[in-house]
DNA sequence: CTCCTTTTAGAGGATACGTTCTAGAATGTT
DNA sequence: AACATTCTAGAACGTATCCTCTAAAAGGAG
């Protein structure tokens, strides 16, 4: 089977997550990204094709990862606790959270890959779908109470590189709760 | 008084806010600027020092133009105008909006420039003194209001480059009535 | 008109980045 | 043991970017 690898895929991604939840994305550069991993540039171009290529990737983890909790509580009709995964969502993963909400795919990968234009779009289906299976609301005050007011609430604690308080939890239920018309006491 | 100049400072500014919000920090490289304004990049160091300073310059322009009517309402005791503030300001400046709401100072300018420093921090101060000046509320209650959400609410809107529609001045000023116990009715 | 200042104008250098290429190390297969 | 395969390792190349530097254009002052 050849020489065993030294640099996983995953730990490459790790390299490159870490640089840019750091730094931004212009400091993301292979040759940052290889000094981070501990390993040479060729190695990169190895696994990935290119530098293109390697943020995407990262990029399709990191949605990956963070949607997972979104829709499962999406689809059990449960628009608060889909409201609620963002905050949570972050204390737990800090850098990955500041990539996917600090920044644009294109300031990750300016020109998105082809062959990876089937996996974008497979994620973003999935969303809508939940979104869209998710009835007696009109969407557009469900994206507003699940996405842009959790993701508005948590922004500002990710640029300062701190877990959102649990106030946030409680200001974000408040908002599902007269937005939605979901009924408990307001606060 | 020498040669006029032929082209402004407020000129520059525009032609790098018009690359920015278009393609993204990455691509106003000063030959960008340059060809955008349709001068020599000699001009751009003639009047800026360097990339830094004139990317640094654009969004001190932009943030003080933005939090102008923001600090207003709030000195005036009016969170809710303040809150609506930003749908309002997007849909009048929408290229000036997705450039302080899509990217962060770094992502411009990577490396603050130290002559700079006094007019960042006058600004920050500014917005710090006119929520301290908003008494009976809870500061953070208050920042979620009229900050994050309008935020949060926005920024769909502006990665598609089209202006907020109506709902979302309703969405937000339903949160502020809630998240500040302003009373009036739900919705 | 002749200097002086300010600005345009753009060529040129230094640097950094993405990518390619060659060499060799480490493992499975025959 | 010899080979094929897979991966590490990093030097080397072309390109793009930031910035500097020289020359000239356009007006005002004496």
């Amino acid at each position: 089977m050849g020489r065993p690898a030294k640099f996983s895929q995953d730990q490459i991604l790790d390299a490159a997550l870490a640089v840019t939840a750091e730094d931004g994305p212009a400091a993301a550069t292979i040759a940052a990204i290889a000094e981070r991993l501990g390993g040479p540039s060729g190695s990169l171009y190895h696994r990935f094709g290119s530098r293109d290529l390697l943020l995407a990737s990262l990029w399709l983890r990191t949605v990956g990862r963070f949607q997972h909790g979104f829709v499962t509580a999406l689809k059990e009709g449960d628009a608060l606790a889909a409201a609620l995964h963002t905050p949570r969502w972050c204390r737990l993963h800090m850098d990955e959270a500041a990539v996917l909400l600090l920044y644009r795919r294109r300031d990750l990968a300016s020109a998105w890959p082809a062959e990876l234009s089937r996996d974008l779009e497979a994620l973003n289906t999935r969303v809508s779908d939940a979104l869209s299976s998710f009835t007696g609301v009109d969407r557009e005050r469900l994206v507003f109470a699940t996405v842009d007011v959790p993701y508005g609430a948590v922004r500002r604690h990710l640029l300062e590189r701190r877990p959102p308080p649990p106030l946030v939890d409680e200001l974000i239920a408040s908002t599902c709760r007269v937005v939605l018309r979901l009924g408990g006491s307001p606060g």
